[in-house]
DNA sequence: AACTTTAACCTAGGGATCCTAGGGAACGGG
DNA sequence: CCCGTTCCCTAGGATCCCTAGGTTAAAGTT
């Protein structure tokens, strides 16, 4: 009988694929088997275990997701570039629903396989990069940097979560929310002494 | 044999605290049923099956949550409401770090049992009443609420998430996070046309 | 208090899953 | 052509979800 060519990149991109079609819960070892014609047992040989195959599904999305976000923000600057990474973080959400899961899940994700990976760290300075017009300095630029990136993260995932059932269109709301981080990013507060007890 | 007394509440409680303590992914029939002391298939009489246990769990949590923002918010106005209202948010996703999972899951919940639930309509009151000092009007009180709450779990998701690996602390980031909201909502920019193109 | 009714909890078991152990067959290098 | 490596398989144990049907404890009736 012929070999079915599996690789762990293989086994890989068919878990994201039916992560995206049936929800990253419903990825099993089994499906994934069926899914390359192969029976469940041949998938141990590339990887490691089900939560091994999920956490490369999630460092295969953050690497996705960095490269169209990058693509995306290359050559502009300011509200442009604020605009276009947050489109396409949202739109990678979108597409990609079971992968962007992934990435959510708290990664006990092998370190050496993690480190080896560009996508998160890479994500990472591609935002400080993006408010770089902002002129912000350390440690307000982390501080931004976080901001922004939970603002884009909880979005998505409560649109997702179906917590946006009001009348009002999640997409006008989107747009009214990156205007309204832009302001916010031009005239960012400075920092006061005594604020916001803990 | 004496009985076990269950109810689908102490089920449901059961769950919670499992989901605390293990991971809400790690809730399964049988690990609750043996915390009560109990098989497995004696759950059924209380609750439909493993993914209602969920929905019921995600609900549990949401009221619970809801009722802490309410009582921290109470009698506040303003920054301190809003400061008050976010650490409870987030004060509670740390404490009940499954409970909280279970609040994100694309929720496939019992429509009629959501609808007995005050919870999540009692959390979008409170948000909309926090906001009530900053004097917007429709829709961008809608937009401003969906920003705030995205800010909010995104913040706690991505923290729980191992997201803030950089060294300046996440207690910091958050609190910053708190006066550039406080500073949006005083400043929120008026509509204007042709902005932020899909 | 005895009897009836309800329902809580049980045992038994099917189907699916994850994962390991070990065998045989296809491929690549000599 | 032969041999070793690697791939994929079969076989099987453990755990899980869920259903069917029986027993027995509790609640209600008279």
């Amino acid at each position: 009988m012929a070999r079915a060519g599996l690789t762990t990149e293989r086994v890989t991109t068919a878990g994201a694929e039916l992560a995206d079609e049936v929800g990253l819960d419903n990825v099993t070892m089994s499906q994934v088997a069926r899914r390359l014609g192969v029976k469940d047992a041949s998938l141990y040989t590339h990887v490691r275990n089900l939560e091994d195959l999920r956490g490369r599904i999630a460092l295969l999305a953050a690497d996705e997701k960095t490269i169209l976000i990058a693509e995306a923000t290359a050559g502009r600057a300011g509200k442009d570039a604020l605009v276009a990474y947050a489109n396409a973080w949202r739109e990678y959400a979108h597409r990609h629903p079971g992968r962007y899961t992934a990435t959510q899940t708290p990664l006990r994700i092998d370190p050496e396989l993690a480190a080896a990976a560009p996508g998160p760290r890479r994500a990472v300075e591609l935002t400080y990069g993006m408010l770089h017009a902002y002129g912000l300095a350390e440690p307000d630029l982390t501080d931004a940097v976080r901001l922004l990136r939970s603002t884009f993260h909880g979005f998505v995932a409560l649109e997702a979560a179906g917590g946006f059932a009001h009348r009002r269109s999640p997409q006008q709301s989107w747009l009214r929310a990156l205007d309204a981080l832009h302001t916010l990013l031009e005239h960012w507060p400075q920092a006061r002494e005594g604020e916001a007890a803990p």
